[in-house]
RNA sequence: GCCGGGGUAGCCUAAUUGGUAAGGCGCCAGCCUCGAGAGCUGGUGGGCUUUUGCCCGUGCAGGUUCGAGUCCUGCUCCCGGCGCCA
């Protein structure tokens, strides 16, 4: 959530990169009116509290002093405000629920740096494109099982056999000991608290977007989630920022509009980045984690670009987001990262502090995907792929595949 | 899942039969000093109020009460024990 004070007193700033979203700034005529009936109620009910607290050092005066008659005259007048108070108090609650729905509706601030449209910053390494070549379907024929999936799971999930499902498990090792250089691996929980998965801002927007259990935990839609959870109500010493984490799991959105394929499915595999900064180290973070992301495909030797996102396009919690697209030379260009810079508009909401100088400060939360590896895995086949329909793998995987060569199926 | 004990500010520890959160460390500022340290003084949770000031704050949410750290209910996490378990 955005600082109210933030907003209170910078309306048109807040309407000015809602617009940018092309999001109704008219919330912000809304929460202002809000805001304002809050703070009046409260201060009607804070007076009341105030006589209150009068009466009752009253009260404890007169009884220590033995004057028992006088005090219960107090009694019976304080007695009258203390139910005036909890009709008041009932009713503060419910504005202040209100106040705050409204205040989680509007999303973070949009950095100065974020364009009007998509923004080119980077091209790397050569497209080869070639007439012969196939996509990743037809190249593993019935090592990708979509059928099977299908009858135990539903539309949207895939199985794979043999070589396949061994890339797909050496390039989850490959992201991991990249990312391990500079970024502490842990495992995490895919289950999830409402309160953790509303901390990182999940909720309420992407309710939709997923599962739930029965005992009314959330399937984890990003390891981002379970990595800012992992300081939710903490306070950080100055000096160990900027923490850096990376987890594998499996990731589960419900993706209403899923198609055939392993492009969107229900569960998929990424690794996860993820940084808690302070506040004026978090901009030269994000340039970093987009590089050590990007570093991995850099090793794989595949295309890829990066490209800033405009307002319009960026997550809630985010104030500014790269995206990268690596190049398949079939299926065209696969997001396959998105590296986010959240300011303190996650560590509001889940309560992480950092100390500077004995002073409280939020930290500033970053988070990227490192990679989607379902996609990496589409752009490798397609690009290794040889005219005799085998598949070479690139020599930094061959230890994790322990093959050097798929055959054709 | 059951039984018992616990959660107080950045950290550590107090608070009588319910009477309105005390102290220490650390941190910040000032004095002192060539400077640092020590020492001394003040300040160090959040919000509203331009002043004075007021309200809230003892894991979270409620309840009882004129008044709750203290009593009651639900939840949560930690510690110990039992149970279950790959």
């Amino acid at each position: 959530m955005l600082d109210p004070k933030f907003i209170r007193e910078n309306p048109e700033k807040v309407r000015n990169f809602l617009a940018k979203r092309k999001e109704d700034y008219k919330i912000v005529d809304e929460w202002l009116e809000k805001d304002k009936i809050f703070r009046e109620s409260k201060a009607i009910l804070d007076s009341l509290r105030h006589e209150r607290n009068v009466l009752s050092e009253q009260i404890n005066a007169l009884i220590k002093n033995g004057k028992q008659q006088e005090a219960k005259e107090k009694i019976e007048e304080s007695r009258k405000i203390a139910k005036k108070i909890k009709i008041l108090e009932e009713d503060l609650r419910n504005k202040k629920k209100e106040f705050l729905d409204i205040t989680f509706k509007i999303p973070n601030i949009v950095s100065e740096e974020v364009p009007e449209e998509e923004k080119l910053i980077l091209e790397y390494g050569k497209i080869n494109k070639k007439k012969w070549q196939k996509s990743y379907v037809e190249l593993l024929s019935k090592k990708l099982d979509f059928d099977s999936a299908a009858s135990m799971s539903g539309e949207g999930f895939f199985v794979l056999y043999d070589e396949a499902a061994i890339l797909l498990r050496a390039l989850i090792n490959f992201c991991l000991d990249v990312a391990r250089k500079k970024y502490r691996e842990v495992c995490v929980p895919v289950l999830l608290k409402e309160r953790a998965v509303f901390n990182s801002a999940h909720l309420p927007r992407f309710k939709d977007g997923m599962y739930s259990t029965t005992e009314g935990l959330y399937l984890s839609p990003t390891e981002e989630v379970a990595l800012l959870n992992l300081y939710a109500n903490k306070i950080i010493e100055k000096k160990e920022l900027p923490l850096c984490f990376t987890a594998y799991t499996p990731s589960f959105r419900t993706e209403k509009g899923a198609t055939k394929g392993l492009i969107r499915v229900h569960q998929f595999d990424e690794v996860e980045l993820f940084k808690f900064t302070t506040q004026e180290d978090s901009t030269k973070e994000l340039k970093k984690m987009v590089e050590d992301a990007s570093e991995v495909l850099k090793l794989l030797n595949l295309p890829f670009r990066i490209k800033l996102l405009p307002a319009y396009e960026i997550a809630a919690q985010s104030s500014i987001t790269y995206d990268i697209e690596v190049f398949s030379p079939v299926t065209g260009w696969l997001e396959v990262s998105s590296c986010s810079n959240c300011l303190d508009y996650q560590a509001r909401r889940a309560r992480i502090f950092y100390l500077d100088k004995g002073e409280r400060k939020l930290v500033h939360t970053l988070n990227g995907t490192c990679l989607g590896l379902q996609r990496v895995f589409i752009a490798l086949l397609e690009n290794y792929q040889k005219k005799d329909g085998s598949i070479a793998v690139p020599k930094v995987l061959q230890r994790y595949t322990n093959f050097k060569i798929i055959k054709k199926a």
